[in-house]
RNA sequence: UCCGCGGUAGCUCAAUUGGCAGAGCAGCUGGCUGUUAACCAGCGGGUUGCAGGUUCGAGUCCUGCCCGCGGAGCCA
């Protein structure tokens, strides 16, 4: 009986015969020699039948072979340059599971809109199938490394009943007889407490913005992973974001070459990112644009194309500190020597990817916080509980929080983020 | 919400000044023993986003609407 194998084991079983479950890929056909790409998740496989050395009744069933057709094919496994990834397989039998009808993705050229709507299947392709692979390395990059310092993982809840941020919109639902409860923009409110019990900890989930945003930028339900340190301040967290995005940049480089090599990503910008990033304060990034022939209002946040030609100053990512405090969240810790600023920083992408991490040092002091709520016209009685972190052993603390889609398009080198999450939600699109 | 671009065969696109809607791929038929998005020959395939209007005649011009894409604002 033949071994059941994956084609990316598929090495260790040259001259024996296997056993491949698997999809139709593509197939071609020289008359008396048929050649069949098979996938099973793991690969791609060349299934070669040729007349004579292949059983009549097997070879025949190429006629009958479209597209996605699920099927068991078993053969000898053969050493050959001329096969897509040097392997290929001498069929023996072919089983056929079902046969698909009118596979809408062809091996050819389509639109993204065409792609989307069929994004349950676009899956199945190259591309997507190489970018997902990243993503999971990614996020296994990102437990990995709070894991090992010792973080522990606080999820924090989805709904909830007020807004972190009060500017931005939010999803709205109803929540039986308590009124409205709202969907997660940030964990970050949740991760404090946790941060005053746990000392290190960090969330990991979905988060949702009902922001009309139609940029490449954005989506309106997408991951964020959140640390958060008790007794940690700013310089410290900026350290903490810059050992971390070096080490997950780090970790998917080292295993993820052949994906990078189908999305014909080139890594040499991506080997440079080392400690230490080049740190600025806002200010100097204000100067930086106006160097560069903007006309940079003192006292904004940075737009897109702002973000864009900061960066493209830098071949690593770039931290940027010390915002104007009016710009910045009311839970966000001002800098003691000039009240103006805010401990806040942003690190920003390289080759003009812009913001991925936003981060500061948080108000610990319960008078100037409740203050601060007060300013924003945010209602006092949602905050009660956050604001009970500083009525019991207030503490400096700090953290961040990085969007995983983002990052994850700057290191696959991607023009959309809608691409690096399976199902992507945006504005005009919650299908399939 | 605002600005710009677009919607033609299953898919990607073409159609000159308003004048017979067309090609490649996919599908089907046939050919080919090493193909690499194989190739060659043939066949079928259309409510030109929707609703009006101008005109002898509209894919093309005008009005309204729908949908999508890119960007701005806001943000990760």
């Amino acid at each position: 009986m033949a071994p059941e194998v994956y084609i990316e084991n598929l090495s260790e079983y040259v001259g024996q015969e296997v056993k491949i479950h698997g999809w139709v890929y593509n197939k071609r056909s020289s008359g008396k020699i048929h050649f069949v790409l098979v996938r099973d998740g793991t690969g791609i496989l060349q299934c070669v039948m040729a007349k004579g050395a292949t059983p009549d009744e097997v070879f025949d069933k190429y006629d009958v072979l479209t597209q996605e057709t699920s099927l068991i094919v078993s053969g000898i496994v053969n050493e050959d340059k001329r096969a897509p990834g040097g392997y290929e397989l001498h069929v023996k039998d072919i089983q056929i599971i079902q046969i698909a009808q009118d596979y809408p993705i062809t091996p050819k050229e389509h639109g993204v809109d065409f792609l989307m709507d069929h994004r349950h299947l676009w899956l199945r392709s190259r591309r997507p199938h190489a970018i997902l692979r990243i993503r999971h390395r990614l996020v296994k990059a990102i437990r990995d490394f709070f894991d090992s310092k010792g973080f522990v993982l606080i999820d924090a809840p989805i709904l909830t009943p007020a807004a972190c941020e009060g500017t931005t919109t939010l999803f709205e639902t109803d929540y039986f007889d308590l009124g409205k409860a709202y969907l997660s923009q940030s964990g970050q409110l949740y991760v404090e407490a946790a941060a005053m019990a746990f000392g290190k900890v960090y969330c990991f989930g979905p988060t949702f913005r009902a922001e009309k945003s139609k940029t490449r930028r954005h989506l309106t339900e997408f991951w964020m992973v959140e640390p958060e340190v008790a007794f940690y301040e700013l310089e410290d967290i900026m350290n903490l974001a810059e050992e971390f995005v070096e080490y997950i940049v780090g970790r998917v480089l080292e295993s993820s070459r052949k994906e990078f090599e189908i999305l014909e990503r080139n890594i040499e910008p991506l080997e440079k990112i080392k400690r230490p990033f080049p740190r600025i304060t806002y200010n100097e990034a204000v100067e930086i644009l106006r160097k560069n022939g903007i006309d940079f209002q003192w006292g904004n946040d940075f737009g897109n194309t702002d973000e864009t030609v900061i960066s493209q100053q830098f071949d690593k990512p770039v931290i940027v500190h010390h915002y104007p405090a009016a710009v910045k969240a009311f839970y966000m810790k001002r800098d003691p020597n000039d009240e103006t600023y805010a401990l806040a920083f942003d690190m920003l992408a390289p080759e003009g990817y812009g913001e991925i991490i936003g981060g500061s040092q948080r108000e610990d002091d319960y008078d100037t916080l409740l203050k601060r709520i007060r300013e924003h016209n945010l209602p006092v009685e949602a905050f009660d509980w956050y604001l009970d972190l500083r009525k019991y052993g207030s503490v400096p603390h700090s953290g961040f929080g990085l969007g995983v889609e983002r990052t994850l398009a700057w290191i696959c080198g991607l023009d959309h983020v809608r691409e690096t999450i399976p199902f992507p939600r945006m504005i005009y699109r919650i299908k399939p």
